[in-house]
DNA sequence: GCCACCCTACCGACCGGTCGGTATGCCCAC
DNA sequence: GTGGGCATACCGACCGGTCGGTAGGGTGGC
């Protein structure tokens, strides 16, 4: 539970690192639009890395539960496919600044968090993956393109929503994550 | 026609912005790397800033040229967009580093730079999008997810090609193209 | 009831070091 | 001899991080 200096600070450093970046942002620059001082910052992070791994910690970890969520509802593997993309959209769309900074400064990431990272990509990316190729075994699913290949896509157009979507613009987040998921459906038939 | 000198500072540059980031990187780690010194880089880039933007130019440049010769071929709308796709596909793969360091730091162009870079990009989502709106006009593909979203999600994936294509992996750019614009057609019938 | 003690939360001046950029001049091809 | 193509020495700004200190609330001994 953090308090809200803390949170004040994570709000504001995203919103400074998704429009700036990472490293043009300076801690002066964080703190002074938080309206806290340095040593604030530094009693609740050990330093500059630890606030952006906080915020990759904060995204990755919503976006797991939410994947086992729906793995857990049993649903056939288009419904499952659609939930996936259609939660993935929606969240990542409320997010955006979040999934900006994430994507772009993720080379950031030390050895040993790039390792745990990875791990735990792998499992989301395996999973998703399973479940396509559990669809184009029960002939539920077309074959003609590679399960790997369609994930890659699939999630591939999540990680770039924040170059294009914009909260302000024409298609609620729910419009455009069931024209996303239709997509990819119809690419699977 | 730029010198020798003028391009092994830009193919130093693109590795290492590629690997680290523009910002993490400095500009002596270039001119070390590419065994010439501040003065020569100096001398041909008016700034880092320069540098950077000059790695945006060759990549957007050849991608419009690219894209123009497709269409003027004059095929129909689902080879044209094959072609598109594919041979994006195939540049995009060639060139990991240009085109992951123009994902990464695009926020990074100055104001009028991004101006005329928006403008550039305009144009070819839309000669992009006209493409697909025909051939939804003509029947020949399915309007079911709208054009939009669908040139959203074909260039989104050329985008996020760096993040997981790697040069020496078991498929090739041209395995690769072919299935992604399977996909992407599949997905508009 | 109160005081000594401590602990968390926070302050902000300051530091060593690095950064992008510049000023000046050499040198060789023409 | 002169100008393009560099080399070298150097600058001031700014960066992330530190550190001695403080304010204020809780708490246990008496």
């Amino acid at each position: 539970m953090p308090s809200a200096t803390e949170q004040k600070i994570i709000d504001v450093a995203v919103r400074l690192f998704a429009s700036q970046g990472y490293d043009a942002t300076s801690v002066q620059e964080i703190v002074k639009a938080a309206e806290v001082t340095k040593g604030a910052l530094y009693h609740y992070f050990r330093s500059k890395d630890d606030l952006l791994f906080e915020i990759y910690r904060l995204l990755i970890t919503a976006q797991s539960a939410d994947m086992d969520r729906i793995i857990g509802l049993g649903l056939s593997a288009a419904e499952t496919v659609r939930e996936i993309l259609a939660s993935l959209v929606i969240s990542t769309a409320e997010r955006v600044d979040e999934t900006a900074v994430f994507v772009r400064e993720l080379h950031r990431l030390g050895e040993d968090r790039m390792t745990d990272f990875r791990a735990e990509r792998r499992r989301y990316h395996e999973t998703f993956l399973a479940v396509v190729e559990k669809g184009q075994a029960d002939g539920e699913f077309s074959s003609v393109v590679p399960a790997d290949t369609v994930v890659r896509i699939a999630l591939g157009v999540v990680n770039q929503l924040p170059m294009w979507f914009r909260p302000d613009g024409q298609k609620t987040p729910a419009q455009l994550a069931g024209e996303i998921a239709d997509f990819v459906l119809a690419g699977l038939r």
